[in-house]
DNA sequence: GTCTTACTATACCGCACGGTATAGTGAATT
DNA sequence: AATTCACTATACCGTGCGGTATAGTAAGAC
């Protein structure tokens, strides 16, 4: 395996485990079975580790909420799908699922919350402009698409932290439970 | 006003807006108008600074906590005392709110989560003794008391979250709501 | 065989951090 | 008047941080 992937690998596990602010250039370097000069040849600093580690784990989860977010009139479908390519995203790589939630909870000033900006954004956007576009077919929903977005997501997240802690799988059925609990929410 | 209660007033600021690692504690004595030994003398250490922190706003929160979960037969009542109580605690002190949060999502072995975990386990427990409880008189809870105990505080979190974000009052009809929503995911 | 390019190690820099040794000060106690 | 105690300022300590200047090395290009 080479360097670059390597680093990226103990990095994961080490911002992961102790955070942005308190995990140390020097130790990803110890970790990985370099020096520091090889790091910084790959990244141009700390942050723009931390930065490709983001863009290399996210890129494909944005792109799957993406395509769940084409509106073809069937919003209970779309939801299906968000929760499911969500769900996924987090199983396929808890490490990572952790690392970014503790980044967005971060204090918003801090460096940390910066540089994941940009992704809670891409996040937020597909979602956003589904409750638009449905906010078309459905008069009662109208003004809510921000609402909703922030809470399909939240709930998400809450279903997720669930299952972590309990041991329990994130699978489609879970994803189904999720759906349905978020629906009544919207039509009561 | 004294120079403890200044300190812990500007460190309050400092933590939530630049987090736990990111706040130097000359900062904290700059903004606080006082030198580092004044503020060594009342705290031991900044990490003693912070869990004096956290023990003066959460101490409140979890007495009036442990009197909503006090369990009379009326489970729905008591859950909508909870998210009150949540929201209430939530809505006094903002700032607090955010900075708790942020540390309770912190990675685990960080210091940050470290100083907060007992106030997790202390808001936790009476919620999960109250699912517990009513588990006795209501046979298809069983066994699920901590899955509702985190799913009803991440539910809090969830309508806290969005009533920050979209600039809603955080009243008792929210409570209502939220409530109403965690009900049908219990019986459904 | 020389030159270039990509990569890596040694050794170091300046800085900000958490924390403290020392020396007071002013008010209350004896 | 002497002593004690709670509190505060100056000046400093050791450490670890992010980042880099320098000097290579090994492989392919010409």
């Amino acid at each position: 395996m080479n360097n670059r992937e390597t680093i990226l690998e103990h990095a994961l596990v080490l911002f992961a485990s102790f955070g942005y602010d308190a995990t140390g250039v020097q130790e990803i370097c110890d970790q990985s079975g370099i020096t520091k000069p090889t790091l910084y040849h790959y990244f141009r600093s700390k942050r723009g580790l931390m930065e490709a580690l983001l863009a290399e784990n996210y890129s494909p989860y944005i792109k799957r909420l993406k395509d769940a977010c084409e509106y073809r009139g069937d919003l209970p479908q779309n939801i299906a799908e968000v929760l499911r390519s969500t769900f996924r995203f987090a199983d396929s790589n808890l490490l990572f699922y952790k690392l970014q939630f503790s980044m967005r909870n971060a204090p918003a000033r801090g460096e940390a919350y910066d540089i994941i900006k940009p992704w809670i954004k891409a996040q937020h956007e597909p979602v956003f402009t589904l409750f638009s576009e449905a906010e078309r077919d459905n008069g009662n929903m109208r003004g809510r698409a921000q609402a909703y977005t922030i809470t399909l997501l939240g709930m998400a997240n809450a279903y997720i932290q669930q299952a972590v802690e309990e041991n329990i799988g994130l699978n489609d059925d879970l994803a189904y439970q999720a759906r349905q609990q978020f629906m009544y929410g919207i039509f009561s």
